[in-house]
DNA sequence: TGCGCATATGCGCATATATTTATATATGCA
DNA sequence: TGCATATATAAATATATGCGCATATGCGCA
């Protein structure tokens, strides 16, 4: 849980699990273009989704390709999804 | 968002929280007592639980006693309302 | 084998956050 | 007014977090 929170605490990495949380897979390097984040930033931040449980990564030639895991258990999964909904409707209004 | 994650972000608050989140009302000393945190320490926790909005704070003779925020955008009370699910989940199955 | 691309990580710095101690403010009551 | 209770806040300190830079590692390809 805490490890949960922590890593939803932080705006890229939020971002990144918005984009990968269709259940899509994404490298890093897609990431980091489309956040605008430097190689390391990224990699940490993905790091971070990756032992709170978040995400899982497999490695694809010289890429790493992360996806949403699926094992996340339901009531995690629940808090993901009202965050990244909570944050997409603030978005909105913003805009 | 940020802030209300930030508030979330601690086992502390997130405590004080299930207590409030039934709609009661609750003193800052009941609070103290109830999660064994000392009176400062209770005092700037529910300042940020009060910041983010999460929260309302009323004077009450020498109490100020604190409530659920009702005016909180639906979203975001969706947001507590997962936490706070996923972590009494959670404490069942430590337990 | 050597090179280049993709990713991870160690290190140091700056900033943010939490905690304790001490003190200030507000209220009720004698 | 003076004291007790309840709460807030300031200062000092410890700890955590995020970042960039440099470097290491893994992989494909010539």
């Amino acid at each position: 849980m805490q490890k949960i929170l922590t890593a939803l605490c932080d705006s890229t990495r939020r971002a990144a699990l918005a984009i990968l949380w269709d259940g899509g897979e994404h490298c890093v390097c897609e990431l980091m273009d489309r956040l605008g984040a430097s190689q390391s930033r990224m990699s940490r931040h993905m790091k971070v989704l990756r032992e709170a449980g978040l995400v899982l990564d497999r490695r694809d030639a010289q890429w790493v390709r992360y996806r949403r895991n699926p094992d996340l258990a339901p009531e995690f999964a629940a808090v993901v999804t009202a965050v990244l909904a909570a944050e997409h409707h603030t978005e909105l209004e913003t805009t």
